[in-house]
DNA sequence: GCTCAAGTGAAATTCATTTTCATGAAGTGA
DNA sequence: TCACTTCATGAAAATGAATTTCACTTGAGC
């Protein structure tokens, strides 16, 4: 039972009071989980046995069950539909800037194609060599980190932050690579350009960007994240949560897509780690 | 209120039987949150107004209101009490992925010490130039991290991840200098080394790394963050959402630390930006 | 203009939660 | 050892909240 998408009726099967219902709880999620079905019934100008029905239709067993359900979604989630005001105390900031984090990784829970993970994590893990691309700062963390993840499983990867690089790349590019490329906009025309010279050159394009840009239309296989950003221009955009756990997700797709050749890699570098640090075994692979 | 706490019991404030809830409460989240205070009575071998008394104890309303504060929690923050299991479908995967990065953050926000933070952020921000040292993957995304934020802020400053490199640059270091460190074991004697000559030139030493650990007693600010790590060898490691989460905070503090610098530096750079791609101004700054 | 289906709220009913009160256990001081 | 107090607990009563029933209204379709 999935009450978020319930309650933002796509299927048009509310009636007029509870569409109103709808709307007013996803305003007010913490008057809600806090009131009597009276008070709910009240303050949204219904009756409580319209609140019943209501819970009822969104597939609750009933008013107390619905409030739960709601709680669950509050802590994430919900937290868009509050304004952002330009808080100031490091708390504040703190609370902001986590839940915000939360809500990106829970649209992007909601978002994902787990079938292009798949067609990704096979057409990665049968690359002779992967070569990604990435700029400006987002995406470049981006394609590292993914770097970071694929080398311990045996691939073979390369990954470039540098334009005017790239494009000797992509003009020198051998047969058996996959190019993975990274935009957070879509709008990357430098990225877009390399990723046409590979095109022409029959290399797999596995782009993770936005639905629809110029960077998702070169592509084979597209991850879109398409995600609202805040109007706070001091804070870092919480889109990179999102991308960092679809990369974190492809990256364990890739490993199971062989688990044996990425065992024996993780096993190995473990045993490196382990000979030239302390001997500490607990210890992540990597710090 | 915090239910987490009240439901651990700190301060020995439960009675006998009440422990014995709390202790259900927490192994049985889905059951309660589901039930009736009867059935969870019976359930729990304890009668109803025990149930009530006990959820009044913990600073809620009433059983309601209790089962309401359980749902918020167990969405986050429960799910470290579920046993890994060595799931294999994408989905399974992406669930896994998300809800544990979900729970670093909320642990992070739980965790962090905002006074840290702040002291932090004054020291960056009054520091001629900021050293930053990372290195082995994820410590290495960190300070890149902390790079890619604070130069936007008008600070001058050099993220470094080779160690051979990291030590010519201590031995090297200029009053006036601020040194930041990031390390996720704590453990990284190389890190530790090139700190304490830091500190033998009298160069002020913030980091982020567990705490009580060797990089942290180098330290003038720590910046603590003790997750544990799950099993799953195949999984990057969720203490990285954390650690990215605790940089955005602390970036966003060193830019609230000197607004009019931060936001003519940011300024220029969206103008430039602009300038060179297609005058959208919507677009973050950085890909 | 009639019929039927769907939507809605008032009142009645049911059910869940809380309060009251009595009991017993554990500790305290004479 | 014996009152005495305090606290924890559950049975039963009382309260209060949610749901069902039923009657009324509205609007679409014939």
């Amino acid at each position: 039972m999935d009450l978020f998408h319930a309650l933002s009726d796509e299927g048009n099967r509310l009636s007029a009071l509870e569409t109103k219902l709808a709307r007013f709880a996803l305003e007010n999620v913490d008057f809600v989980v806090n009131s009597s079905i009276v008070e709910l019934a009240e303050k949204a100008g219904v009756s409580p046995p319209t609140v019943t029905r209501f819970c009822r239709r969104l597939g609750c067993q009933g008013y107390s069950d619905f409030k739960v359900q709601l709680a669950k979604l509050a802590y994430v989630g919900m937290r868009y539909l509050t304004p952002e005001a330009p808080t100031a105390t490091a708390e504040e900031v703190a609370q902001d800037i986590v839940s915000k984090a939360q809500n990106a990784l829970f649209e992007l829970h909601r978002q994902l194609d787990l079938a292009a993970i798949e067609k990704a994590a096979q057409l990665l893990r049968g690359a002779d060599f992967i070569q990604a691309f990435g700029a400006s700062g987002n995406s470049a963390m981006i394609v590292n980190e993914l770097h970071n993840r694929l080398f311990r499983l045996g691939c073979r990867m390369n990954a470039s932050n540098d334009h005017n690089m790239n494009l000797m790349i992509s003009a020198s590019v051998q047969p058996g690579t996959v190019v993975f490329g990274s935009s957070f906009t879509g709008r990357d025309m430098g990225l877009v350009h390399c990723l046409e010279l590979m095109r022409q050159r029959g290399i797999p394009i596995v782009v993770i960007t936005q639905h629809g840009s110029p960077v998702a239309a070169t592509a084979d296989v597209v991850i879109g994240i398409d995600l609202p950003e805040g109007k706070n221009i001091f804070r870092p955009t919480s889109t990179r949560y999102a991308f960092l756990a679809a990369i974190d997700i492809l990256a364990n797709m890739v490993a199971y897509a062989d688990r044996n050749t990425s065992l024996k890699a993780l096993r190995s570098i473990k045993e490196e780690l382990v000979r030239n640090r302390d001997g500490d075994d607990r210890q992540l692979l990597g710090d």
